[in-house]
DNA sequence: TATTTATATTGCAATATTACGATACAATTT
DNA sequence: AAATTGTATCGTAATATTGCAATATAAATA
């Protein structure tokens, strides 16, 4: 139905799965990477990074913004954005787990 | 729309965000999660470790397997599942990138 | 071969996401 | 104050995702 039954899940399943879908479309991994690249807080010129229109990616800066994936600040009437490390640390604790799992995997039936 | 602009991002862009996507849905977490947890090929008891039916469940492994995120084999009538290090390798090389970049960060702007 | 067991596919309804034009808002500059 | 610049929100159309009943398929077993 396109409604995801989240009540039937953990905190911490939901909390790792909003975190992964807010990461899951090209344009956000775009941005992320872009942020990596220029290393420092990058005031509004995202828009001209992007193929999007400025409404849209305002949309995606914001749904990274509430998975506390990017922070922003605003700095006269522009906004500097930089990583935020609250998100990536979660996940990445899960994709440390997972990976640190198939390195000592000893079942190899598959 | 609804519909991403994928023709405007590279390839890698495209590729990361499918697979985080993939990952982006409490089911496939617990899914993910309870392949690591019994550490074996699982024959067709994730259906009644998760809150959905038949079919929705099949549905979230074809999504997995699609990504590479798992792999299943047949043995007699049922399917043998486990991790499919392919998805996981690509992804965690991504996470990795951004942990190191968080690590050494020198810019605290924000 | 008929039945059982395990999984996949189809079809559909409900909801979510993506994209953007139009517009609003807020700080800066003239 | 008016104009400019940077960003957010609203409204809406198009498409995607989620979920499941019904059904199909495929292998094992009786």
């Amino acid at each position: 139905m396109g409604i995801t039954k989240s009540e039937h899940f953990t905190d911490e399943q939901n909390e790792l799965a909003t975190l992964a879908k807010a990461i899951g479309h090209p344009a956000r991994i775009a941005i992320i990477q872009h942020l990596i690249k220029v290393n420092s807080c990058v005031c509004g010129d995202i828009v001209n990074e992007l193929p999007l229109a400025q409404p849209t990616v305002s949309q995606h800066l914001k749904e990274l913004k509430n998975a506390r994936l990017i922070k922003g600040n605003f700095e006269g009437n522009a906004i500097c954005y930089c990583l935020n490390e609250e998100g990536f640390n979660k996940i990445n604790g899960f994709f440390e787990h997972i990976n640190t799992y198939l390195e000592n995997k000893k079942n190899q039936c598959c």
